[in-house]
DNA sequence: TTAACATATCATCATATACTGATATAATGA
DNA sequence: TCATTATATCAGTATATGATGATATGTTAA
């Protein structure tokens, strides 16, 4: 399949989406909703680990999600743009509603889901 | 690792950001904000196959994001909620700023977005 | 019933990517 | 300078998951 200019755009979409899509980055993205933070305290605020942390935040801010700016020998980080914390407010009401769904979603791995009723 | 509600929590909402995370599914979603279609609709419009489209339909479906009805042989799906759309929406705004970051955001993978052979 | 169509599922493969431990780089202060 | 602290990077590994081709299931109509 050619890579048309809409091809393009949807994989950037999709890919500003996965910056979202891992419990580690929403993570460091949740706990920079309440203020900037040094990667030290994200560190300590997340329970990740140091090279972990590190690589989320090089991700996000390539991404353009997180900003980075160096302070003294702290490396200070924070959202870059409103809409990051807006997006994930938004996922929070639709998850109250779909939260059970999103439980059950197991994709491919049909290993761990139970025969339905009937079957 | 311990699983805390908070925990639990996290990797509900990046289970269902990561719904959107992916170019096909994005696509499929996008078809799906003009109206409700079929699975061989969906197919036609998104060039995907059939398989692979209904593949990501059930887990869009089990995540919550669409929802399917039998109509005759056509199992027509729609998108679930508002919302599904104004994450969209707000994530092509969002990209609008950040475009360029975005599209050189590599991570650990070197190979981008080229187009393979065959298709 | 059979044929044709529509969709779902399965086995398999290939790739993406999250994580760790070790190490490198950088900034500060004694 | 050296020691300490803070952060980034790298190699290696394990897992997740997207894609395909073949096949199964389901629906409708002749």
């Amino acid at each position: 399949m050619l890579m048309t200019a809409d091809t393009v755009t949807l994989n950037l979409k999709a890919k500003l989406f996965r910056g979202f899509g891992d419990a580690s980055r929403l993570h460091i993205l949740t706990v920079l909703r309440e203020k900037p933070l040094a990667v030290n305290e994200i560190v300590a605020l997340t329970g990740l680990s140091q090279p972990n942390v590190s690589n989320h935040l090089n991700c996000l801010k390539d991404c353009g999600l997180v900003l980075a700016e160096q302070t003294g020998r702290y490396m200070v980080y924070r959202l870059s743009d409103d809409r990051v914390d807006q997006l994930i407010t938004i996922v929070e009401t639709l998850l109250a509603d779909v939260a059970k769904g999103v439980y059950e979603c197991t994709r491919y791995d049909n290993a761990t889901v139970e025969p339905k009723p009937g079957d």
